[in-house]
DNA sequence: TTCATTTTTTAACATTTGTAAAATTTTAAG
DNA sequence: CTTAAAATTTTACAAATGTTAAAAAATGAA
């Protein structure tokens, strides 16, 4: 899921059965055919877990830790979406069609995560009707969130969106450096820090 | 879809089954099955097909015309997206969640729709999974278009945005009003009169 | 065509945000 | 605890965008 921290932000952890019924009630038989799929895998702060420039083969599924998205551009790197626990860390083209993408996900903590393969994923999608439905619910709450950000960014101030996104997500700046948090806004981090400033 | 016009903007029509085929091979009998839940409509340039305030029963698939969807805010509308031939107008969360939504969809040009039940069509996500993934596509090529503008919006001057916006849609001037381009890029119609004052 | 209405552009000034560089604070390693 | 590195804030100035109001152009109905 791209952004949410909101439920269960503070947990120390979820389990793959947490982070499955976030998005929809599956049946047990389909979250077995998940679990068989599987793999738990942990990384380092700082990790470089999935790149644009790459087809990438795997999804995960975040039960400990912060990730954040970020794409390359001329004038440096764009952060546009925070992952934490519960939410679903993957570079979007290489999920949706299968080609390289536009952003790399970096941990911004040490990071327990539940790998699963995208081909095995699909190949579920087209054999069970509850997965595909979950599948589909996934992607529907990441567009209404994308596209709320969206509007936000259309018409809110720079101080507005500092301050929704901080009273929606308080914990974001105990794990956040400022710098990616200002490159999510949108604004540069003196920008940021003039906003923080006037709060004073 | 949210935001296309590419491929068959151009077409003075389209099909149901034009559309249907954009996102997803269906099979003739999930084809028929949705053809059995659609009705053709029109409506006059000018009418309001759904309101942010209510939880609509309806998404339309546009066969021919122009449409956009817009929020309103305390500083007035924001147009976040335009629909054209082949594009599926629908209020975000009536469609997803079953409840009010943030936008309303209004006709910028006289159109031919094919209204289809949302519920009617949920009905067939669980009895059909070739209509469940068809659903989940439609969802993911929508989730990335909207994640590509959110980036730009986050670095990329509103000159790019619009140079951008016109070359991949160019019969858009044509048929949109600027001051809901202006909106569409996130600036104020004299932002928009300078950008385009400076490129002559 | 003519006239009223709507849309778009232009002008003037205020505000916001960006950039570059320096100062300060925080973090983390030894 | 001390020190070097990294992150954050501050300052000064430049550039971009917003707001308001007026002028010009385009549109559409009679």
């Amino acid at each position: 899921m791209r952004f949410t921290l909101g439920d269960k932000a503070h947990e120390p952890f979820m389990t793959l059965d947490d982070i499955l019924d976030r998005f929809y009630p599956l049946p047990d038989a389909s979250k077995q055919a998940i679990r068989d799929l599987v793999k738990d895998v942990r990384y380092p702060k700082g990790h470089i877990l999935l790149t644009a420039d790459k087809v990438e083969r795997y999804i995960y599924f975040i039960s400990k830790g912060m990730v954040r998205a970020y794409a390359d551009t001329p004038n440096g790197q764009v952060t546009f979406w925070f992952g934490a626990e519960g939410d679903v860390a993957l570079t979007m083209n290489s999920y949706i069609a299968g080609q390289t993408s536009y952003e790399d996900i970096e941990l911004l903590e040490d990071c327990n995560l539940y790998r699963i393969d995208i081909k095995k994923l699909k190949q579920l999608y087209q054999q069970d009707i509850h997965l595909a439905n979950w599948g589909r619910k996934f992607t529907e709450r990441e567009l209404v969130r994308t596209e709320e950000r969206l509007i936000a960014m259309q018409f809110k101030t720079a101080e507005e969106r500092y301050t929704d996104l901080i009273n929606k997500n308080p914990d974001l700046l105990l794990r956040v450096q400022l710098g990616h948090i200002a490159s999510y806004l949108g604004i540069s981090q003196v920008s940021l820090s003039r906003i923080r400033a006037a709060r004073r």
